[in-house]
DNA sequence: CCTCACCTTGTTTTT
DNA sequence: CAAGGTGAGG
C-alpha cells in the first residue's frame, strides 16, 4: 500500500532505461543547483527521490553524508531510508535521512552550549506543555485569558496559537513589537477606537504570557515541537560558524512532501542551500492539506520567487488509477484556479493514465446512513466473494474519524475484518477505567465516585441494589461512601438503616476495603507503576485471568492495561517521586488535556478492509475505494476558525486569494478521489439521524460534471435512523425501582437532567453516588448563602453590614475543587469582591416580598416541588428572581440568557400554578465581581407550556424506567460521571 | 439584496 | 457555550 513500488521494478520494460519515465529520469539525473519536482498523485515521487539520491552517490557527485533529505513523518522517513538501501548496496549510515524536527532536534543538541541550552532538553509533548502551563498558572502574566471560573479555559488556545506563531517564525519579541504597534494605533486613532483599543490589550496580554511562557520552558530546559524549528532557525541566523560547519557538510538538500513545510521549515532549507543552491523539492499543491498545522503552500507556490533558476520537473505519468478516476479528480481540482501551480506557473499538470480502461467512478444515494453503511459493506462482501478486489485492497475513507462508526458497524454485521486508524480511547475501555478508579481511590478514599465503581465492577462485584442503598445512607448523613462501607463492614447490623444489604454485598465490600487498606498503606512506599502490577496480578479474578485467558477480546484488554503501563512509567521518568499520589492529578490533567491513546490493537490488520480519514490515507493507494458521507457542511466541513487567531500581521506567507477553506477541502478530496485505482464509489446519504436533511456536497457536482441542481424527493427522518445513531443505549441496573403507580416528585434539577441524558439521572438521583464538589459549585453556594442571609434581614426590616455578609460568604467557603491554593484565594477575593458591589446595589433598593420560596404544584398526579430564590412586588409587579454566580458578557446576553432560561419558565409556572398568577417577569441577577448585572424577560403562555411539556416527558421516562445515556460532546464535558459512564464522549482538547 | 434571529452542531494530525 | 449557517422578513 506504499506508493507506487512497481515504478522501480525491472519488470516493467515498458519505462525504457532504468525503469524510468523522461520527466522521472529529469529529476534524477538533473546535476546542481534548484529542482522542483511537481509530482501529481501516483506519479512516482518518492521513486524519484531515492532515486536521486542514489544517483548522486552512485555517480560520485556526493558522499553519502554529503547528502540530507527531509521528510515530514517519520514513517516516510523510514520508507525513504528502506528505499535508497535498496539502491545503494554498501551502507550509508552517513546519510541523514529524517524528518525536520528529528533534524533539528540533533542539530540543536550538537549546538546546544553555543546558544545556551542544555544538551539534555527534554522535549515536551502538548498535553505535557498543558501540564507544565497549569503548574505554572499563577505564574504566568494572565488576566483576561484565566477567568477563575474556569481558569484553565484558554490554555489549549494560547498553545496552539504559539505554536502557530513558531511555524511563522514569530517569537516573543516580534510578538511584543506588534502588540506594542497596535497600543500606538489605538492611542492615536481619533476618534477613539473601542475596538481596537481592546484588541491591544489582549495581544498586549498575550504577548507577555507568550515571553514568559518561553522564559519558564528555557529556565526548566523545555522545549516543543515548534521550538525545535524556530530555534534551529535562529541558531543558523545567529551563529555563523554553526551555519557555515552545516552548509559545509550537506552539499545536496532533497525536501518530500514540500507543499507540507511551514514557513519556518522552508527558512531553514534556504540558510542551509545559500551557499551551493543545490536543493530538490519534490511536491504536489494539489495534495497541500495540512494548513492547519501550519503548512505554508505558498511556499511551493513561490518556490520560483527564491530560486529563479529553478529547473521544473513535472510528472505526469500516474501509475496508479484507470483514465475515468484521473478525469474526475482533474474536473474536481480545477475549482482550485488560480490558486493552483498548474495555472500559475503555466505547466500542464493533467496526470495521463498508463493503466488500461476500468469500470467508470460510481456515485450512490441513499435514504438513510445506515442504508448507505449497509450498502457499501455489501458491496464490498461481493468484491470478496467475485475475488474482485482482497479485503486489504479496499478502503474506505471518511471525513472526520466519528463517521466511520456505522460503517465498522455493518462490516461486523457481515463479519468483514477491519482496521480502523482513527482508533483512539484506551481511556474509555472498561479496563483500564478501573485501574484508574482504583488509583484514584489510592490517592485519597474518599473519592465515593471511583470507590462506587470499583465495588459495583466484576473485580468485587458488590450488587447494585445494596451500593444504592449504602450511597442514599451516605449523601443523608453527608459522610462519604467509604466512611459507610467501613462502617458496614466493621459491625454489620450496626446500621440498623442499612439491615437490607446482603450478606454477598457485606462480603464483597469487605474484600474490597481490605486490598483498600491493604495497598494504600504500600502506596505511600512504593512506585505507581509496582502498586498497580500486584494489584492487577494479585486479584484472583482479574489481571491473572486475563492473562491465563484464551479469548483475543481478554488479550486486547492485557494489551491495553500493557499500554497504560507505559503512561505509568513514561511518569516515573519525569516525576520528583513516583508515588499514587503524585500520578493521580498527573493523569488527570493528561487527560482533560486530551490525550487519549489509541486501544491495543485486537489482532494483525493485515488483510482487513481499511476504515481512515482522508488525512491518513495521504500517499496510500488502494484498488478499491469507498468516499464516503459526501454531504454539505461534512465534506465541504464548515470553517471553524482558530479559538485565538495568529494576527494577519504576523503571517509571512502569501495567502491564497481564493475561499481559503473550501479550497482546502478540495484539495482533500482531491487526495480521496487519487487513492482509488480501478474502483471508486461517491455514496451518501441524506439523513444521518438528524433533524434536517443533508445536501449533496457540492464536489459530487464538480467531480462528475453533474447539473446545478438535483430533484428533491420529500424528506423525513426516520424513526430508526434517530435510535440508531450512537452505540445502543447502555443500560445500568437500577436498585430500587421505580413503581410505576406511585407519584414522583421532582424538581427542576431533576427535569433537567433526565432531559440532558436520562443516564446521568440515574447517576445522580437514583443511584445516589456521591460526587466531589467542583469550584463553581463551591463558589456558587457560598455566595448563595450569603446573598439569602442578606435577604431574609432585609425582609424582617433590617439591615446587614457588608462585613457580616462577607463572613456568612467565607463560613461557607468549602476548599474544594480548586486547580491551586492561589486560584482558590483569588476566587475568594472575587467572592468578596461580589458581593460588595451587590451590597452597594441592593442597600437602596427594596427589600424582596419572599426569599426561599418553597413551592409544590401537580403536573398529570406528579409533584413538582423546589424553591424561588426571590420574589418581588415592585408597583404592582410580581417578579421572580434567581441569581446566578457566573459572570455573563454584556446586557444583552443576560436578557438572552434571562428568556430561555427553562429554570425561570418552570418557576414562573410554579408560579401559577400555586398561587393563581403569572408573574409579570423574571429576572436573572449575575452577580460578578464588575457589579451585578441584571437579566429580564417575560415568560408567556407558550413558554409555561414548554415547561409542561418538558415535565411530562421527563416523568414518562423515568417512569418506564427508560434511561438510556445521550451523550453529546457538550454534555458529558460537564458530566460529573464521565470518568465512569461506559458511554460518554471523549473530550478531548476542549474545555468550555 | 441584506440583516437578524433562530437552529444546529460539535474536525483534520504530526512532531 | 459559541459560532456557523439557514431562512424569514424587510
Amino acid at each position: 500500500m506504499v506508493e507506487e513500488p512497481q515504478v522501480i521494478s525491472a519488470q516493467n520494460p515498458a519505462m525504457g532505461v532504468d525503469g524510468l519515465n523522461a520527466a522521472q529520469q529529469a529529476a534524477v539525473v538533473h546535476g546542481d543547483g534548484p529542482l522542483l519536482v511537481i509530482a501529481g498523485a501516483g506519479t512516482g515521487k518518492t521513486t524519484v527521490i531515492a532515486r536521486r539520491i542514489a544517483h548522486l552517490i552512485t555517480g560520485k557527485q556526493a558522499r553519502p553524508d554529503q547528502i540530507l533529505a527531509l521528510t515530514f513523518t517519520e514513517k516516510a522517513a523510514a520508507e525513504m531510508e528502506r528505499r535508497v538501501d535498496l539502491l545503494v548496496p554498501y551502507g550509508f549510515t552517513d546519510t541523514w535521512i529524517s524528518t525536520f524536527h528529528a533534524f533539528g532536534d540533533r542539530v540543536l543538541r550538537e549546538h546546544a552550549l553555543e546558544i545556551g541550552l542544555s544538551p539534555d532538553f527534554r522535549l515536551l509533548t502538548e498535553p505535557e506543555q498543558v501540564i507544565f502551563f497549569q503548574e505554572h498558572l499563577f505564574e504566568l502574566p494572565l488576566d483576561y485569558f484565566r477567568p477563575l471560573g474556569n481558569p484553565m479555559k484558554h490554555v489549549q488556545a494560547l498553545l496552539k496559537l504559539f505554536s502557530r506563531a513558531k511555524d511563522e517564525d514569530v517569537g516573543p519579541d516580534q510578538y511584543a513589537a506588534f502588540a506594542e504597534e497596535l497600543v500606538c494605533r489605538a492611542a492615536a486613532a481619533t476618534p477613539d477606537d473601542q475596538a481596537l483599543a481592546e484588541r491591544a490589550q489582549r495581544e498586549t496580554e498575550i504577548a507577555r504570557i507568550y515571553r514568559q511562557y518561553q522564559e519558564l520552558m528555557a529556565r526548566e530546559g523545555k522545549l516543543d515541537f515548534g521550538d525545535l524549528m524556530m530555534r534551529t532557525l535562529s541558531l543558523l541566523r545567529e551563529h555563523p560558524l554553526a551555519l557555515q560547519q552545516l552548509q559545509a557538510r550537506f552539499r545536496y538538500i532533497l525536501v518530500d512532501e514540500f507543499q507540507d513545510t511551514n514557513y519556518a521549515q522552508f527558512q531553514i532549507v534556504k540558510l542551509l542551500a545559500a551557499a551551493h543552491r543545490n536543493v530538490t523539492v519534490v511536491g504536489d499543491d494539489d495534495q497541500s492539506i495540512f494548513k492547519f498545522r501550519g503548512a505554508s503552500i505558498s511556499n511551493i507556490l513561490g518556490f520560483r520567487r527564491d530560486f529563479p533558476e529553478t529547473k521544473t520537473v513535472v510528472l505526469t505519468e500516474n501509475y496508479r488509477s484507470t483514465p475515468g478516476i484521473l478525469d474526475a479528480a482533474y474536473r474536481l481540482i480545477q475549482h482550485n484556479n488560480p490558486d493552483r501551480l498548474e495555472y500559475q506557473e503555466g505547466v500542464d499538470k493533467r496526470l495521463r493514465s498508463c493503466n488500461g480502461d476500468g469500470p467508470t467512478v460510481d456515485s450512490m444515494v441513499f435514504q438513510t446512513y445506515l442504508e448507505e453503511a449497509d450498502w457499501v459493506a455489501e458491496r464490498i462482501e461481493e468484491m470478496m466473494e467475485t475475488k474482485a478486489c482482497a479485503p486489504g485492497d479496499i478502503a474506505i475513507l471518511v471525513r472526520r474519524n466519528s463517521d466511520a462508526d456505522p460503517f465498522l458497524r455493518a462490516l461486523n454485521m457481515k463479519g468483514i475484518r477491519w482496521s480502523f486508524s482513527g482508533a483512539r480511547g484506551l481511556y474509555d475501555r472498561e479496563e483500564i477505567r478501573l485501574t484508574i478508579s482504583f488509583l484514584r481511590l489510592l490517592a485519597d478514599p474518599y473519592d465515593s465516585l471511583s470507590l462506587f465503581h470499583l465495588a459495583g465492577s466484576e473485580i468485587y462485584g458488590v450488587p447494585a441494589t445494596d451500593l444504592t442503598l449504602c450511597n442514599a445512607h451516605a449523601r443523608r448523613k453527608h459522610r462519604s461512601l467509604y466512611e459507610v462501607l467501613r462502617d458496614l463492614t466493621r459491625q454489620p447490623g450496626a446500621l440498623p438503616e442499612l439491615s437490607a444489604v446482603s450478606p454477598e454485598g457485606i462480603a464483597a465490600a469487605t474484600a474490597l476495603l481490605d486490598d483498600v487498606h491493604r495497598y494504600l498503606n504500600k502506596a505511600t512506599r512504593e512506585a505507581t507503576g509496582r502498586i498497580l502490577y500486584e494489584f492487577l496480578m494479585e486479584q484472583p479474578g482479574y489481571g491473572k485471568r486475563l492473562v491465563q485467558s484464551n479469548s483475543s477480546r481478554d488479550h486486547q484488554r492485557v494489551g491495553n492495561l500493557a499500554a497504560f503501563f507505559g503512561l505509568v512509567q513514561r511518569f516515573g521518568e519525569v516525576a520528583p517521586q513516583d508515588r499514587v499520589a503524585g500520578f493521580v492529578p498527573y493523569l488527570t490533567t493528561l487527560i482533560e488535556a486530551g490525550e487519549d491513546p489509541p486501544v491495543a490493537n485486537e489482532e494483525t490488520t493485515e488483510g482487513a478492509v481499511a476504515v481512515l480519514t482522508l488525512h491518513k490515507a495521504k500517499g496510500l493507494e488502494y484498488e478499491a475505494v469507498f468516499l464516503a458521507g459526501l454531504v454539505e457542511k461534512r465534506f465541504p466541513s464548515i470553517d471553524r476558525k482558530e479559538a485565538i487567531p495568529l494576527p494577519d500581521e504576523l503571517i509571512n506567507e502569501t495567502l491564497p486569494t481564493g475561499d481559503f477553506h473550501l479550497q482546502e477541502e478540495r484539495r482533500l478530496f482531491y487526495v480521496g478521489i487519487t487513492r482509488a485505482k480501478r474502483y471508486l464509489f461517491l455514496t451518501r446519504a441524506r439523513d444521518y439521524g438528524t433533524k434536517r436533511e443533508w445536501k449533496r456536497s457540492r464536489f459530487l457536482a464538480e467531480t462528475l460534471a453533474l447539473p446545478k441542481e438535483e430533484e428533491e424527493r420529500p424528506w423525513h427522518t426516520t424513526p430508526e435512523a434517530a435510535i440508531g445513531r450512537g452505540a445502543p443505549p447502555p443500560q445500568i441496573e437500577v436498585g430500587p425501582g421505580v413503581r410505576a403507580d406511585a407519584p414522583l416528585t421532582l424538581s427542576h434539577y431533576q427535569i433537567d437532567d433526565y432531559l440532558t441524558c436520562p443516564l446521568k439521572y440515574k447517576y445522580v438521583h437514583l443511584l445516589r453516588v456521591p460526587v466531589l464538589r467542583e469550584h463553581t459549585i463551591v463558589y456558587g453556594a457560598a455566595l448563595h448563602r450569603a446573598v439569602q442571609a442578606y435577604n431574609t434581614r432585609r425582609i424582617q426590616g433590617q439591615t446587614m453590614p457588608l462585613e457580616d455578609l462577607i463572613h456568612t460568604f467565607e463560613a461557607h467557603w468549602v476548599n474544594e475543587g480548586f486547580i491551586s491554593r492561589e486560584h482558590e484565594e483569588r476566587r475568594l477575593q472575587e467572592g468578596r469582591e461580589a458581593l460588595a458591589r451587590f451590597h452597594v446595589y441592593a442597600g437602596p433598593r427594596q427589600p424582596p416580598a419572599a426569599v426561599e420560596k418553597r413551592f409544590r404544584f401537580e403536573v398529570d398526579g406528579d409533584l413538582v416541588t423546589g424553591f424561588l430564590d426571590r420574589v418581588d412586588e415592585r408597583e404592582g409587579e410580581l417578579i421572580i428572581t434567581d441569581y446566578k454566580s457566573s459572570s455573563v458578557r454584556d446586557q444583552k446576553a443576560a436578557d438572552k440568557d434571562a428568556r430561555e432560561s427553562r429554570q425561570l419558565a418552570l418557576y414562573a409556572l410554579a408560579y401559577r400554578e400555586s398561587v393563581g398568577r403569572v408573574p409579570d417577569r423574571v429576572e436573572l441577577h449575575f452577580l460578578t465581581p464588575g457589579g451585578v448585572v441584571v437579566g429580564q424577560a417575560v415568560k408567556k403562555d407558550k413558554d409555561l407550556q414548554a415547561a409542561i411539556d418538558r415535565v411530562r416527558e421527563a416523568a414518562a421516562g423515568i417512569r418506564a424506567g427508560l434511561f438510556p445515556a445521550t451523550p453529546s460532546q457538550w454534555d458529558c464535558g460537564f458530566c460529573a460521571f464521565r470518568a465512569i459512564c461506559p458511554a460518554t464522549v471523549w473530550v478531548g482538547e476542549r474545555q468550555g
